[in-house]
DNA sequence: TTTCGTCTTTACGAATTCTTGACGCTTTAT
DNA sequence: ATAAAGCGTCAAGAATTCGTAAAGACGAAA
């Protein structure tokens, strides 16, 4: 659903190395990572974060995760993968039956988890022509489907880092964002210092987003700290 | 596709006793059944018959399983569930990205298989129908059908490559596409660092289908990123 | 075998984007 | 008040990415 730029994965597994594991290998590949612990943590996230797709351990401490996979399934058609280490037909026509969309028996393939990830998040993609998740401030218009900026209704372009650092200001809208936090998640953690490629793009964003770029209006400074996307 | 009575599948499998088996499970299960001996026919069935759901062994005499599940997704959306005896994370992986919905290693459960079924078929009909099989932009027509497209009424020669990159496009029109996802589309998962094959090949797709090459109005570059189509 | 069409690979100039440093302004600390 | 630090702005050179043409590789058909 978040369809920014990385699609996000939810995780609910109770057992941390497995869950270590995902994070690493699917922050590697370019999704953002949430993870639940349990069910109940599970279907809040599922709520708060609506994630593009849902991993899902069928060994949860607190609720059966067939269960857990039918009561998502009333009120979401996010994709849900199934992780377990039965298998047992049973269990597999089970969890398939009550809504997911895939199975997995452990130990899996990392490959084949990743390819699996795309297919559903690719079905999902289709299902419904669903509308972009389009966000507005000011006299600016942001299609992150479309990867699309317009000012005023004329399109105009943005560069691949100044686009990244909108859409991680648009991320986290309304709250300010850290120096470290921003460099990290547009340049990466070996750039946590270079404050100075803020100050540069923030400056090339003001002149295309704002109408008066000396009196920043949305992308403001939050001087010692970092800066911040006020929306309205 | 038809979704008056039963749900119909083809299965496109060379080896008579699997094929007798599925025939007679399926029938049982309230599926009507049609087959296929090999690709070609299979492509032309899955054209003629319509199915609700194609079941396809990657072993075929006269195609490469995946580049026969390639060539379907270039103009039908329907549901795909590959067999193969074949359990390498890599032959997964290249089929799934190739466009198959699912992966099943013989041999299989029956069950399993079953329900695997259900879960293709559920997300089929949760999808829009088909996609008009005629697009036109500026003065170029396409037709997905006759796989044929004609400059200001002139029909003109597209390469098998060239065609798939332009079926990419139009497929996604109006967004942006990553060099990833095109590489990933047309040449399959292990050619995602190749993005020449992508300059050249737009490079010549502009030759034909754009009135000025050098400043394209539809086949639009989007540096660091990708490309797009735009329409109108 | 040759021929033909297509695909793959290479090379290089052009275009775009990134990085870097300089400079002046403002705010904060001393 | 002065110094120091943080910020905004600009622009030049470096680095990356693109477009284009053309040559070699490959396979199918004659």
């Amino acid at each position: 659903m978040n369809n920014f730029d990385k699609p996000s994965v939810l995780v609910i597994e109770d057992e941390a190395p497995i869950r270590r594991f995902l994070k690493l290998t699917l922050s590697d590949h370019g999704y953002s990572f949430h993870e639940a612990l349990n069910a109940r943590e599970g279907l809040s996230k599922i709520a708060s974060e609506q994630p593009s797709l849902v991993i899902l351990d069928l060994g949860l401490p607190d609720m059966d995760g067939i269960e857990l996979t039918r009561e998502i399934r009333e009120w979401s058609k996010v994709p849900i993968i199934v992780l377990s280490a039965r298998e047992q037909e049973k269990d597999k026509v089970l969890a398939l039956d009550a809504g997911a969309d895939d199975y997995l028996t452990k130990p899996f393939g990392v490959q084949e988890l990743l390819a699996r990830a795309r297919v559903a998040i690719r079905h999902a993609a289709k299902s419904p022509p669903q509308a972009d998740s389009i966000v507005t401030f000011g006299q600016v218009k942001i299609d992150f489907g479309k990867r699309l900026v317009t000012f005023n209704d004329t399109e105009l372009h943005l560069t691949p880092n100044e686009f990244k650092l909108l859409a991680a200001l648009v991320r986290h809208a309304g709250r300010v964002i850290t120096h470290t936090q921003l460099l990290r998640e547009i340049w990466g953690s070996e750039y946590t210092d270079e404050t100075h490629y803020l100050r540069v793009y923030m400056a090339q964003l003001r002149r295309k987003l704002e109408t008066d770029p000396a009196q920043p209006r949305h992308l403001i400074t939050e001087p010692g700290v970092g800066y911040k996307l006020k929306l309205d």
